[in-house]
RNA sequence: CGGGGCGUAGCUCAGCUUGGCUUAGAGCGCUUGGUUCGGGACCAAGAGGUCGGUGGUUCGAAUCCACUCGCCCCGACCA
């Protein structure tokens, strides 16, 4: 194509509302424009690489034996109401009120469509299993959408969900999503991480990350150094800390008075104590019950863990007002004593139960209690209660006796192993071999396709632009004539580009009327993976350069051998992408 | 939703504290002419803004006050 022709608006200052690289470089190139908070065009160059991605990603799903439908993004409430995910979703799902005052969302992800689709459709286990797929705009309210394109209210992303009659066929279906998935990042041509991962509120058994690591990444991958082990921060297990041995005749517990002193490092610099010997105590509110949770003072509660503990009940801080009733005291003196006959659940960490004696609320305003032993003061296990591990792994912790490492990634794929939550909700049954009903086990996998966009960015980039994967790059090759002028660089220019056009090489002439320095500057920002500069001197020699956008060195070539030159470069860099 | 910041030309910003020598500015970009032409050239001449909006204070408001809308950052939240 002529660069004349296409709408590639960069700019050379950055732009005001960017913060992080691959931002940056998106609005620089041309590739995205804002139109309001969290929601963005593509042009031409962005959508180009954007419907690479989607073609490789459409191409290992058909691959694994997936089938591509598209169900509506403007769905019905009452779909989500009767897997109450309309309560889970909250005000993270837009919602619309229609002229008749039916109420309808705009998809933030589709497993009830689906599931709907499946009940109606799949009757008997001869049917299964079934695989199906859909890439689609997905829309999510975000309190605080950032990063650009990274957390945006509406986004692309392919959603599969899988249907299956048996455990062992839910796992082959899995691990044929798992695999397809490796083979996605692999050909997009980024480095990738798999973590273990939470499956929360989805309700599943089991779930992989893949994860893309770098600085700007909002996810925390927790690992180990000999690569034992990779979770995500919500998942992240940690060994539960040795006992500490009990000090002598602990004195009974004591209240004491601490007037307006709510916050632990407040209690700790009042009590003369240190946030490692605070007990802390957090109400939650799980659909309308109270469960109270203890982490150490020093700790910080991992709300997916909680969840996880509960057997998936969602959770959510509590009002103030149901603080104030369990714990009879204004938030913030909260304590364990006596508490566990008032919530419907008490969660105690690993970490608090090995605690010897510790400081905690008295549930009483403007106190707190002393000399707290676990154990005598507050009981470890009862009816309602249990310890586990719900707390956020800190540099420290130990996973199986190795010590946990941290870094920064963008999360782009998750699959997990859903289970029947949404086929039993919905009636998505089937019959077995002898008539029998059951659930379909299922599965959902999704993976973000601007995400993968951007991940590439922040991952290949310097200090004059972007330097795409040749898989995913908006065009292959550019020709860049220095002298527009000359009829002869004009003539060669052209004939190179009309060879490389035929030999199925996707390329860019920049036909621009404009001094090459301009040119070489564009070419690098919007990445263009391999560029031949046809200029006035190497003409008259009879040759043209070659240069990688990844190398510094540029090549000189004759002008008749520069397109098998080029073609054979860029089947070196589709080389490194194979799966 | 809490905390902080910002809205002035297409973009990046100055001017605001202390209202009036500002007839609202600069650089980049854009248009025209010329000189240039291998890493974002130079000269000249232009076009382009109801200073986010509404209301107020004042002889006078981009500047002060109130409200409001939008955007960004930190936090909380988030398959």
């Amino acid at each position: 194509m002529r660069y004349s022709q296409l709408l590639i608006p960069t700019v050379k200052e950055v732009p005001a509302e960017a913060e992080i690289t691959s931002h940056k470089l998106m609005i620089r190139a041309g590739l995205i424009r804002k139109v309001a908070s969290g929601t963005y065009t593509y042009l031409p160059l962005g959508w180009r690489t954007l419907k690479k991605i989607i073609a490789i990603v459409r191409q290992e799903m058909d691959r694994a034996g997936a089938q591509e439908i598209i169900v509506p993004c403007l769905q019905p409430l009452e779909l989500w109401q009767q897997t109450g995910r309309d309560q889970d979703y909250g005000e993270t799902m837009f919602r619309i009120i229609d002229r008749h005052g039916r109420g309808n969302v705009l998809g933030p992800t589709a497993e009830e469509v689906f599931t709907f689709h499946a009940a109606a459709e799949l009757n008997s286990y001869k049917q299964l299993p079934v695989n199906l797929y859909q890439i689609t705009p997905k829309f999510r309210d975000e309190f605080r959408p950032r990063f650009g394109v990274l957390r945006s209210r509406e986004f692309i992303m392919k959603d599969a969900y899988s249907f299956d009659a048996t455990p062992e066929s839910l796992h082959q279906s899995y691990m044929a999503m798992y695999n397809a998935y490796c083979r996605v990042f692999q050909r997009c041509g980024v480095e990738y991480v798999i973590v273990e991962a939470e499956s929360g509120e989805m309700g599943g058994t089991g779930s992989h990350q893949f994860t893309i690591p770098c600085a700007s990444g909002e996810d925390t991958i927790v690992y180990t150094a000999d690569g034992s082990y990779a979770a995500n921060l919500e998942k992240a297990a940690v060994d539960p800390l040795p006992k500490e041995p009990a000090p002598a005749n602990v004195p009974p517990a004591e209240d004491v008075f601490t007037p307006n002193v709510g916050t632990i490092e407040a209690v700790c610099g009042f009590l003369k104590t240190k946030p490692s010997e605070m007990i802390k105590t957090l109400i939650f509110d799980s659909r309308g019950e109270a469960v109270a949770a203890l982490v150490r003072g020093d700790h910080e509660l991992n709300p997916e863990k909680l969840t996880q503990a509960l057997g998936g009940a969602h959770v959510e801080l509590a009002a103030p007002e149901m603080i104030e009733r369990v714990t009879g005291a204004k938030v913030g003196f909260a304590g364990p004593r006596g508490l566990a006959s008032r919530v419907s659940k008490m969660v105690i960490d690993h970490a608090v139960a090995g605690m010897a004696v510790g400081v905690t609320g008295a549930n009483k305003t403007d106190h707190h209690t002393r000399n707290v032993l676990p154990g005598r003061d507050f009981l470890l296990e009862g009816d309602n209660v249990l310890v586990a591990d719900i707390r956020l792994a800190q540099p420290g912790d130990t996973h199986k006796g190795v010590p946990v490492l941290f870094k920064k990634g963008i999360e782009v794929g998750q699959v997990f192993k859903l289970g029947t939550k949404y086929s039993r909700k919905l009636g998505a049954n089937f019959k077995d071999e002898s008539g029998e009903l059951h659930p379909c086990l299922m599965g959902c996998y999704g993976i973000g396709i601007n995400r993968i966009m951007a991940s590439a960015i922040e991952l290949y980039n310097d200090e004059n632009g972007i330097i795409w994967p040749i898989s995913i790059a908006p065009f292959e090759a550019i020709v860049t004539p220095v002298n527009q002028d000359d009829a002869d660089v004009v003539r060669v220019s052209q004939e190179i580009y009309d060879r490389l056009t035929t030999a199925g090489v996707e390329v860019l002439l920049d036909d621009r009327d404009l001094r090459g320095g301009i040119k070489f500057k564009d070419a690098d920002l919007i990445g263009i993976p391999v560029r031949i500069t046809v200029g006035k001197k190497s003409v008259v020699e009879g040759n043209v350069e070659v240069k990688l956008r990844s190398e510094p060195q540029s090549e000189k070539v004759p002008i008749d051998q520069a397109p098998q030159k080029v073609v054979k470069m860029i089947n070196g860099l589709k080389e490194r992408r194979k799966v």
